[in-house]
DNA sequence: TTACATATTTGTAATTATTACAAAATAACA
DNA sequence: TGTTATTTTGTAATAATTACAAATATGTAA
């Protein structure tokens, strides 16, 4: 897969691009890198850095940008939109089927990319009582 | 307006909402401090973070984060998408009517906000033939 | 007006995510 | 094996945001 994007698979490259293909959680770089600490312990962040940047030009992931404090990582480029729940803090993706925006597509905008994000509680959330 | 909200009016709350309500480009803290600065020699940067902060958590204002590095603000809350143009870094309203997400509706999820982020290049950098 | 309580603002320091960059390590290849 | 290019590392720099205590301003009752 990496090689289709025209990355040279290096050893860290797949690590990196496998957990967030494993992971489908949208991590932190910070989750991916002490997660994959434990078996690489030469890795460093920087190359977790790095490399999900450079995914992110080839578009072979997203790049998150829900979280207020960090960006978080997609391995699923496919079009759907993200919840982040107000209580458990968890994102969850939400399919999309026949969208449509009137308006979006009809300004002369190029609109290369675009990202929905939503806000609210999940269902877990719903039906536990628990504040 | 601030009243309404529940948010009493100082001084400094309303010269900041009144700046944002009439500078619709959406700016970073940075940029509203700075012009406010400029009338009002005695601001501080926190007390622009304290109040937009405030502003959005009773609901007078919303907060974008469709900027990588900082956040923006907005005193449009009326149902609008945002486009950001990747050669000028612009951020660009866009009307929304009769916008539609089968799936989103539909998942169980109580969604309390959304935000739709665009990028892509605008019309004027479509025209303007510099690279 | 004065005294007091409350709310707001200030300014510095701390926190934290991300990037810059040069050195080190690794891989590619003749 | 020797040389070059690529990848990775680790530290330092940058920059946005928040925490917090002190200072200031505001409102109110005596």
């Amino acid at each position: 897969m990496l090689k289709e994007c025209g990355i040279k698979p290096s050893k860290h490259r797949i690590a990196i691009f496998e957990y967030l293909f494993n992971h489908r959680v949208h991590p932190t770089v910070d989750i991916i890198f002490k997660d994959l600490f434990f078996d690489i312990p030469t890795l460093s962040k920087t190359t977790v850095y790095n490399t999900l940047k450079l995914f992110s030009e080839h578009g072979i992931i997203k790049i998150l940008n829900i979280d207020e404090n960090n960006l978080r990582y997609d391995a699923d480029i496919s079009e759907h939109a993200h919840f982040k729940c107000d209580k458990c803090k968890r994102l969850i993706d939400i399919p999309m089927k026949n969208r449509k925006f009137e308006g979006l597509e009809t300004c002369g905008l190029i609109i290369s990319e675009y990202q929905i994000y939503c806000k609210g509680i999940c269902n877990e959330c719903q039906n536990s009582n628990i504040q």
